[in-house]
DNA sequence: ATTACTAAAACCCGAGTAG
DNA sequence: TCTACTCGGGTTTTAGTAA
């Protein structure tokens, strides 16, 4: 599983590979892969009778077994089906964990200073996140692309929670944060321990992610606005 | 994001897309993607011709950018090229998340029946699953592919742990735990709450899966030695 | 060393159509 | 209806080779 490189895919396998998959996610909609090479070849972007020959030659290649009811075929993926299209999950899986954010610095309204000096939050902030935070954040602009991604990297982690609060009649929201690294791009031998803030009020606006660190970024990492931040999140949860 | 399927990739881009993703898992072993259609042609499994011209239909497709050093080629992906990637992960992760653990049933030497009465343990298991389970385990053996994406489903899960303990100077040690639904296969209606357990010691056997229930399964799922029985864990941590 | 052009061979596609 | 065959045309591949 780890050394040598089994059976791996071959370049003129893509296209049966695809159709494979196109089958495969048939299955998360419905109950069972039921199909006819008049409709497969609609989800495939091809004519029927190429819809016909990929059918044919999954079953070849031993991805599939069909079984061809009166006008339609039900389908049934092998586990060599499963584990060619897993393989090349896993690929996509390292390509996914290892993807770089990069966010642009900007400058903030300077909200993020008043927020994080609020001892409401800082108290939480020393003690849940193992360092006391810099008072003031670093607001990087991502793309629409980082940010989607970012967004679905957030999703699948678990979020450290500063609680929320009342204080003078003012109540003050929780806040997710997910520790992370940062560092300038191309410069990745000054990293620094950090965390992302996940408020919902600022984190929905403008693609601008809050990021919060022991130092003063700006000086650690010797960045000035437009430059490039790399942030890679922590993968344990 | 949801409802409307956005630019979908064709089935005539899949040599172009899996040219992509062995260029982008390249990066997720090195700093920087330094390509030579000489070498790459290995990865793909096509001749060096054919690796030179995928990388420039990668570049007029816009999901690469070139940059011809000396003797080699610096490759950068857009953002549209990991666009096209995830696209793709995403159909993925949906076809892994709902893939189905099947199982065949078998007799076990009837140890778990022993462990599972076991005070210090039994009171947890009540505590922290939320149902008293029946004295028994069922005995679930795997095929290597079933076990080995079972295996990475668990790894991605939060188990509920069964703190280990001493009794009379002997050690019982720590169990995970993975609340699941088992069912028997083609019998989806009668289904029932289980959880899935991890022993260090029994699980890594024979890829036999223990599961534990309320109800006495063989009877509640009407099974016997040799039926199939479904496994979904549950996705939620 | 490379990359990538040319040209012939090999492959793939889809219209027509049989079963 | 469907699936899947044949076959002409088009595309893609690779060997040879130039740059």
């Amino acid at each position: 599983m780890s050394k040598e490189e089994k059976e791996l895919i071959k370049s003129s396998e893509a296209t049966e590979w695809f159709a494979l998959i196109n089958l495969a996610h048939i299955l998360t909609e419905k109950q069972e892969i039921l199909v006819k090479s008049t409709e497969f070849c609609k989800t495939l972007g091809t004519s029927q009778q190429t819809a016909s020959r990929r059918l044919q030659n999954l079953e070849k290649k031993g991805w599939i077994r069909r079984e061809k009811k009166f006008n339609v075929q039900k389908i049934e993926i092998t586990d060599e089906g499963y584990h060619a299209i897993f393989h090349i999950f896993d690929k996509i899986k390292d390509i996914y964990e290892r993807f770089h954010i990069v966010g642009t610095l900007v400058s903030g309204a300077d909200e993020g200073r008043y927020y994080v000096s609020i001892k409401g939050y800082y108290e939480q902030f020393k003690k849940k996140l193992g360092f006391e935070p810099y008072k003031g954040t670093l607001n990087l602009e991502l793309s629409d692309h980082h940010y989607a991604i970012l967004t679905q990297k957030l999703n699948n982690l678990k979020p450290i929670i500063i609680e929320g609060f009342t204080e003078e009649n003012r109540g003050y929201g929780s806040v997710s944060c997910y520790t992370s690294v940062v560092y300038k791009l191309n410069n990745p031998d000054t990293i620094c321990k950090s965390a992302i803030l996940r408020v919902e009020r600022t984190f929905h606006k403008a693609h601008i992610v809050e990021v919060i660190a022991e130092p003063y970024l700006r000086q650690f990492l010797n960045i000035k606005d437009g430059d490039k931040v790399v942030i890679l999140l922590n993968n344990n949860y």
